[in-house]
Order: C-alpha cells, then structure tokens, then sequence
DNA sequence: TTGAATCGGGACTAAAATGGTACTGATTTG
DNA sequence: CAAATCAGTACCATTTTAGTCCCGATTCAA
C-alpha cells in the first residue's frame, strides 16, 4: 500500500481536533461529535495517544483528553509512531538473517536513505501547521543529493 | 503499517538482479534461483514491471526479461507504482467528499506536503545506485524548510 | 455514601488485503 | 509438431485491519 492506516489518519485528525480548544479538556463523546467518527473508535485512538503520552487524560465526571505539550510541539512523526510503531518502509529494514542473500543485496542501503528521507519530512510537519487550513504557497523544500559520496 | 508492501520489497530485489546482467535475457526460472524467491511469485512480479513497461519480455523458447532502460533511468519510485499504484500515504489525498469536515481540516493539506517528499526520495533513487553494495557515507541530504510560506 | 460519568485495558468479530498457488492459453524456436 | 516460456485469470489460506463490546477503575457531585 504505501499507505498509512486509516486509524492512523484519522488520529491527525482527533489531535487536530483537540489542538482546536487549547484550554479545554474534551471527551471522548465530543471529540467524536466534532469529528464525525465513531465513538468506540475515538476512544481507541485516544488510547494510544495516551499511551506515547501525546495527550493528558482526565478521569471521573468531566474528564476527558488536553494536548500534554504546545501543538507546535508534537510533530506528525510522533503520532505515526503512536499508532504503527518505529517508521520502517520494509521489513528487513529492522530485522537481519532472514535473507540469503544480504551481502550481495544493496536494496536494503537504499530503503533506509528513503526511510530517514520520509522520516525527516514527518518530523519537520507539527500539530500547530496542521491546524492551519491550506496554506497553498506552504511546502516542504526538499533537496537530495545522491551523486557522491559524502562521510556527513 | 506505514510499509511498502512484500511484493514491493521483491520487486526491487527482482529488478536489481535483472540489472546485475545488462546484456542478457534472463528466465522467471533464473532469476528466481538467483533471488531465493518463488517461481511463481516472480512471474507475478515480473507481469506487473512489464507492464509498467520497466523490463521487456521475450516469448518462446530462451525467451524472459531484460531492463527496458537503462538502470540509471529506472527510478525506485516507478518500481513501486508499478506493484502499488499511485504513491500517497493517505485515502483522502486522491478523493473528495467522503469526509464532512473538509473546509476545518488542513490536515489532508499537511498530508499532501509528506507525500511529495517521499515521492522525491523515490524518484532520487535509481536502479544504478541499488546495485552498488552498502555505500557507509552514501545518503540522501534533505533540508526541510517550513517556516514560510512561499510561492514556489 | 451512593451513583453517574468517564477513562483504561483487553477480548472479540467481520472484513479486507496480502501472499502464494494452480490452471489454461498464446507465442516462439527448432 | 513439440517443447519451452510468457500471459492471464481464478482461487485459497493467512494475516492484518477496522471496528465493537464489555467490565473494572477512577473521579466528581449530590
């Protein structure tokens, strides 16, 4: 796929959310409500959210979920990690041995420049940006360079 | 999963192999004893890259692949749009009007900007540069600028 | 003190994607 | 014509994903 998960889009989404009412604490039930998702699947986002400790939770009556730092603080990177785990395009990326062939193969070289590229760019990109509808003039400038070999 | 598909993962590895031998036409059978990957899981893949014209088929008796271009002008990216489609990371970027909240959500915007990073990092990499063993000093540099807004 | 609201964690189900296999047909060579 | 090889389709098993539900723990307030 190439693909982020559904959840995980949908997690930008509930931040952004959240992002949006800097001094409240907001339930589970009226994230749901401003987002248009369902309300169990909310609860399991925020779970997770929780756990990388990109949110605050509040328990009992008129609890609910606040931003544990600035917006301009979280970075996408982050809440990709909360909801898929380290950012890794292939499998072998992480884990050795299980191809015959590794010292002939420089496939895996050159999956990690692209995975510390794609890295980079999810980083660079903060909760605060995304709350800012569509800026058309805004991008990311990106500059490769592969022609030569460099130590850093 | 935030991961480039199996298949994908072969597919380079299928074509890097294809690229070891420039002169020769090479069987699904060859080339699945030299990758350790199944027949039949080659053959898939090679259909796929022929018909993203990356490789040649040649029919009959001695027939099989050969690179349709030179490696230096096959480019990682058009490797996995070959077995995966169009690049994007999320659903929305490529249809509208499934989700309510459009106007208050900058965040397929910000989703857009990933996108075009990652399509850079995979367009910058050529078949050429997968063949050459691990490179220690070899990386992409990225510089990510997102302070301002600017027009082009 | 009691009850309602709310988060926390895990188990569970249904659906979709993925990886892999099998079969049949078309084309080329000799 | 026969063998080798690619082309296309259909199929199945496994894994992953999305989504739901349940019950316990915590807090607030009447």
């Amino acid at each position: 796929m190439l693909r982020v998960s559904r959840l995980t889009d949908y997690a930008t989404v509930v931040m952004t959310c959240i992002a949006a009412h800097p001094t409240d604490v907001l339930s589970t039930a009226q994230i749901a409500d401003e987002t248009h998702l369902e309300l169990p699947t909310v609860s399991k986002l925020l779970k997770a959210l929780s756990h990388a400790t990109l949110v605050e939770s509040f328990r009992g009556v008129n609890g609910g979920y606040r931003l544990a730092r600035p917006a301009s603080e979280i970075s996408l990177a982050e809440i990709v990690e909360a909801l898929e785990g380290p950012i890794g395009m292939t499998e072998c990326s992480a884990a050795d041995g299980q191809c015959d062939r590794e010292s002939q193969c420089g496939v895996r070289g050159s999956w990690q420049r692209v995975n510390s590229v794609l890295d980079n760019a999810l980083r660079a990109v903060s909760l605060a940006e995304m709350l800012k509808p569509a800026q058309p003039g805004r991008k990311i400038a990106v500059t490769v360079r592969t022609g030569e070999a460099t130590t850093e």
